[in-house]
DNA sequence: CTGCTTGCAAAGTGTTTGCAGGCCC
DNA sequence: GGGCCTGCAAACACTTTGCAAGCAG
């Protein structure tokens, strides 16, 4: 539907571990858990859901571990973060590409969430390129889309809860 | 240097404890520290570091009573925060006007966040106005521009710490 | 007076950390 | 076998809540 198709589900973890491995991190059954666990699906998933279904795949996983895990696959940028408004941070796998290296986020994009409901709506990575020109521009900035969600309600809590 | 200048520090307070008791709240003590602390400063203060001024203005005001003097304030849409990464919510004044209510938005602005040094710059409303549109166009979502920061790297972190 | 607000303490989230033992390479 | 990782528990930062007393209107 997109010039790009999303990654398909549940491909992507040997290419990660053997990316990890390339990088001298060791492949454990925690880490494998947390990528397995990311891999098999699209939705935004906060650190404890990541535990409890990493826990269900590799039992004993514990919850300090997947942050720990979650924190060292992000300092490799093979998975990224979102901060969603005040709430738990959700995390999903960058698009590993085993030739291009963590580059190639072509799937990049950033969040919106309704403040009223809760659900987090993905946002294009290009409605967000003029936003990222100008603060570039203007302030020399260099903003992340996709590393925070914005905030507002959304079309149907407009409607049930006219902006009270 | 804009068009609308921004309001004058430490006038606000009466005009809004006005509004406080025209709304059938009562003025007490703590939420008219909080209020004048507010009013006194433009920085982006958290409800800790607001705590601890109101405290000094009003010995004895507790922490969890600031906590719920924002959220009233911020109910009756006389305070607003910004939610910034996944630290602690900045509060600041809504510009009140008696006349036009809380509407008088005119110093709204969104922030952006330097995950490297921390520091949080103001984003004019104005430059955030095309993505307002874009979103209310594409996904019938209504964005609050000033609710979340956005997250980035700052000219200085940038030449400092070239990107990771 | 009435009951909204407060102070206090305690609990609730979300996340990080110190330490001893375990597993990857 | 050496040292990175893990499990556990405890600490940490931020925010919310139950309750009895206090003060605003």
């Amino acid at each position: 539907m997109s010039t790009q198709d999303a990654p398909p589900l549940g491909t992507s973890v040997p290419a990660a571990l053997t990316l990890l491995r390339k990088r001298g991190e060791r492949v454990t059954r925690a880490r494998r858990a947390v990528l397995e666990v990311l891999d098999s699906t699209t939705e935004h998933l906060n650190a404890d859901e990541i535990a409890r279904r990493a826990a269900a795949k590799a039992p004993g996983v514990h919850r300090a571990t997947v942050y720990r895990a979650l924190s060292t696959l992000g300092e490799l940028e093979m998975v990224r973060h979102t901060h969603v408004g005040g709430s738990a941070a959700v995390y999903h796998l960058a698009v590993l590409d085993p030739e291009l290296g963590a580059e190639a986020n072509a799937n990049a994009h950033a969040h919106v969430r309704c403040t009223s409901c809760g659900i987090v709506l993905d946002v294009p990575a290009e409605t967000l390129r003029p936003l990222v020109g100008r603060l570039e521009r203007d302030l020399d900035f260099h903003l992340d889309p996709a590393h925070a969600a914005l905030l507002g309600t959304c079309a149907i809590c407009r409607v049930t809860a006219p902006q009270g």
